[in-house]
DNA sequence: CTGTTAGCGCGTTCAT
DNA sequence: ATGAACGCGCTAACAG
């Protein structure tokens, strides 16, 4: 939670005024070399930065020019200690690595930057101890906000955050007992989705495939998506039908072939972890097993690849990019003090394609 | 350059001398609240978290079980002002949603959180206008340190890091002019490699496909390895075999359809983008053109899924992860004042597969 | 080993 | 419209 180290970054210098004269277009000047070059007080460049409009347009002008001139970058850490304002909001996501979180990152980013406002991004590993000394960190360099893809937390880092009052969104999953404000979709009704349309198709053996569901909440609302769905279709839940593995394409691969050993009359299998469907499809290719009159396979993200491949990819279309975007708005409106707390389903698609 | 709007984080409060009482568990304890809550001075508590080992056992047990009681999360952004030292490195790469930066991404950010760091990274979107703000940003936070994955900069951001005299890493490629410190590889090289690689296999008629050349200094460079290899072989250039196409799978297929069309006796395509070789496969599998005898496909980044098609896919497998865990390595030392101003190239390997 | 003093670079408040 | 004094929360340098 704290820096275990602290490292040297700008060597301590004296104030300019030791040196005899400042010194322009030296490394890191300071907002009262600007003023001295500027011949005006140190208030007159502040209000330059930040309330324009209340200085006449020649002073201001006098200011910018010697801003321009001496190369100043304004410290914005002093600024912030100074006024108790941040810039910076924290983002905690499982994997950087992902690129279902890239997309979400993104659309933070993008909006953040619109309002001036820049974005930490810390990567958990999909580990409740990591997360919650990652939210220390983040509290600790005083972020105005925090957004995490992840709706368990240990006591702890909730604590933390109660106590720092900063406001907090949540994105990985609609959580029951929500920190403040979420802006998600329902793994749960999704996967729901997904069963019934493939029952739809008619399809009678479903099989569900997903990640570990013990320390992924995740993949354990997906699971009980599906067996909501079995239990609405009034059909059996069948342990043969129902596979936990590793993450990787080729865990796809293995899922399917191994289901399909264990109950030869499957007949689709739903692939609810990131690319499993993808290594699925990619070994019937190489088995020569025609997809979907053997075996049909649907996916649970959408991601670019699943409608190039042969035969297209059935999936659910998450709104990746609006969660990402509609927490940064959710943020920005209650740090303007005008929101109230944000609890938005985002909803989700299914797209359905060759595969099914 | 300058956050256009501030916002309101934590409101101001008074001092918790003038409360009468500090109030324990409150929001947002400071250090002093810890003083008092254990009895000793602020710079006990200073050092407790900074230099345990400068107390005794006995107080620095009290101290710490203050801490723990209050929940006092410290403020590193004033420890940043008060000491001059930062804790936040800045990262600018051209794309989040990029799986390939993202390895190089997670690489840094592992090696820097077990140095105590934190990385701020930023998505520049490919524009160099863009990169010239967000260096301005990230100096104005006072990072500790930049990693740029590009090697062309405005003469602006050039001037602003000088100034700033904090230390910088550019990764993108070997730039002929570093600013600093250099932790890459050859994308000229690279694709160098891979056409001679095409051509000992006995391809006569190799194709080259890259994103634009114009604004790309990367795919610039890949076409220029291409070309020094025609040249090494003896071949003449063929600007039929010669493509620049915008980015995305469908890019892929529509160049490989399209250079078939124009130069029926191409052999080989080297695709020298993201995923445009996966693209040309799948569009290869549609069409039921056999890959490699109707045509060999080349991609130039080795991706997971390219060991997992149908057929799997020669490329170049690029250091993504050594990059970012030496760049951040290299600044750690250079932060330490250890090391001097590095140069690596990482190299890169040519992966032969069933696609050629 | 512990405390005291000074000040990091800037914003806020009030005076002019 | 502009400036001076004060302090944000913490650490460096020194004193004891």
């Amino acid at each position: 939670m704290i820096p275990a180290c602290q490292i040297q970054a700008i060597s301590k210098r004296s104030p300019s005024v030791a040196e005899g004269r400042a010194r322009p277009g030296g490394p890191g000047a300071r907002m009262r070399d600007v003023a001295q070059a500027a011949g005006v007080s140190l208030m007159t460049v502040s209000r330059a930065l930040r309330e324009p409009h209340k200085l006449s347009e020649e002073t201001r002008k006098l200011v910018l020019d010697a801003i321009q001139k001496i190369g100043y970058v304004p410290n914005s850490i002093a600024a912030n200690l100074a006024s108790n304002r941040s810039t910076v909001v924290g983002q905690i996501v499982p994997s950087i690595q992902n690129s279902l979180y890239a997309d979400t990152v993104k659309g933070t980013a993008d909006v953040l930057r619109m309002a001036g406002l820049h974005l930490l991004i810390a990567d958990s590993g999909y580990s409740l101890q990591e997360e919650e000394a990652l939210i220390g960190a983040l509290l600790s360099q005083r972020v105005c906000g925090l957004i995490l893809h992840n709706t368990d937390h240990t006591p702890k880092a909730l604590q933390m955050i109660e106590r720092a009052g900063v406001p907090v969104i949540e994105t990985g999953d609609i959580p029951r007992r929500p920190i403040d404000m979420v802006v998600s979709y329902s793994n749960a009704a999704a996967a729901k989705a997904m069963t019934l349309h493939l029952a739809s198709r008619g399809y009678s053996r479903i099989g569900f495939v997903s990640l570990e569901t013990r320390n992924n909440r995740r993949s354990r609302e997906r699971q009980r998506g599906y067996l909501a769905a079995l239990k609405a279709l009034g059909r059996p839940k069948d342990p043969l039908l129902i596979m936990e593995v590793p993450s990787g394409l080729a865990a796809g691969a293995h899922a399917m072939v191994d289901m399909v050993n264990r109950a030869p009359d499957v007949d689709a299998i739903f692939f609810a972890g990131d690319v499993l469907a993808i290594g699925a499809l990619f070994e019937a290719q190489r088995r020569g097993w025609k997809v979907p009159e053997r075996i049909a396979i649907a996916g649970f993200d959408d991601l670019d690849i699943l409608q190039h491949t042969v035969p297209t990819l059935t999936c659910l279309r998450l709104p990746r990019l609006a969660i990402g975007r509609r927490s940064a708005e959710a943020l920005l409106e209650r740090l303007r003090g005008e929101g109230d707390s944000v609890r938005l389903d985002l909803g989700f698609e299914v797209i359905q394609r060759e595969s099914t």
